[in-house]
DNA sequence: TCAAAAGTGTTTGTCCTACACCCATGC
DNA sequence: GCATGGGTGTAGGACAAACACTTTTGA
């Protein structure tokens, strides 16, 4: 392993998951406090990154921001755009930060997403994360906002033809967690009806014997993707029409 | 202006073309005979491309490549994918071909498509570049298989959902040679009936008074894309469902 | 007047939409 | 036995699919 970094190439990460009926993203804690009235305090929000080492690919770069912060192995990734603009670095916070780091002011950044199912756990995430609503985020360092934006664009597309929407609920969902991930997702309203005759027609969303436990009310039936089912049947079977 | 390079970092254009009925790429000779019969002769072909110089911006630099070999300049290009593997460059022609330029082993390649209308004269096209029919490309150095297949399709999948099929065809254009341009491209069969009556029924495909001259048989009307028109209706008006 | 491509309507079936009530369970 | 979300069917309308002949022009 060469462990030396590329000093002008990131990857940065929009790690997405659904929580209280929203979408959420992780960010980390920006601080830099120079006790020097002239100079602007830093106490902002930035994507998790890291700079791609000399042994590693970019896809094996997000893995390891993703298992540094949370300790946890991430497959899915999708590398949506790259951001390498000569003018990305605008404000005196940005230059100030970047300085302060020995860094490059030009950096390719490489973004990906990385999507977290809502009900898997992670136990050991550093104290300098937090999970934020993407429809109330704080100031963001960069241009991380607009990465951000991009990622939810390219979400909301894919999200429709590809069968991104499983990566979003646990192994074992149900049909009304399914389609409230969409509804958050897509931020409209589906007839419940309508939605599980859709889904019911698919033959790789696959319907269980096993039923929801521990619940004080009727107990909900549980449904798995079936990746092989699904990548054998014709491409056009969407998912959703909307 | 500051023109060093930087130097592993490029960007790779994609340029395609409808022509012949068919979907064409742009390629670049890549010649490097070293009269030393231990040593692999190169003479394969290559995606046009260029390091991104200090004071670039990525999409600059696509432009800047498209520039430099036709003269024209273009404005529609579309980032795709990055490509920046460590093990990237596997072949011995590869290698070869990367030290006897001086250049680093591992380069980030920024990838964009860039398509040209069919139109379109490229009058001072440079005389290493030969237009190629997707279905049958020669021998290709680098990853460069695997950009053209990744760029064919993402056009594919835009295709269905945005107005990238405006960039194919001439400004104005007839109806025949808007679907043939869908057909080529994916690859299917339009019921010709059928597709005027969903392309009148899109507001941004206008038809004009104008009709096709020179030809020796009836003349079809001409018809033109109003971006601003499309960029003021639905997002879900999506010119062919396939 | 002929060749070549442009242009045009109708029917059939499928799929999306809208909509309201009973069911099964845990407490 | 009641509160809570789970689960089900039907009718109407919109849109996609299939299909063949007439029209217009230049040569």
């Amino acid at each position: 392993m060469d462990f030396r970094k590329i000093d002008n190439l990131s990857v940065d990460c929009v790690v997405l998951r659904l929580e209280d009926n929203a979408l959420n993203v992780l960010l980390r804690k920006r601080t830099l406090n120079l006790y020097n009235e002239n100079l602007p305090e830093i106490d902002d929000w930035v994507l998790p990154g890291h700079y791609v080492l000399k042994s590693n690919n970019l896809g094996e770069t997000a893995n390891r921001v993703f298992k540094e912060l949370t300790g946890e192995d991430h497959l899915n990734k999708n590398q949506f755009r790259t951001y390498g603009n000569a003018a990305r670095i605008k404000s005196d916070r940005d230059l100030l930060w970047v300085r302060s780091r020995g860094a490059k002011v030009r950096t390719i950044t490489v973004a990906y997403y990385l999507i977290v199912a809502s009900n898997k756990d992670l136990l050991d995430m550093d104290d300098s994360l937090k999970w934020f609503k993407l429809k109330s985020l704080p100031q963001l360092g960069f241009d991380h906002q607009q990465i951000i934006n991009d990622a939810y664009e390219d979400v909301k597309s894919k999200i429709i033809t590809d069968p991104l929407i499983f990566d979003f609920v646990a192994i074992k969902f149900t049909l009304n967690e399914l389609q409230m991930a969409f509804e958050t997702i897509l931020d409209v309203e589906l007839d419940n009806r309508n939605f599980r005759k859709k889904v019911s027609s698919k033959s790789y969303i696959v319907p269980l014997e096993e039923k929801q436990k521990g619940v004080s009310k009727k107990p909900s039936r549980l449904y798995m993707f079936s990746k092989d089912v699904y990548s054998h049947v014709v491409e056009t079977d969407y998912i959703i029409n909307k």
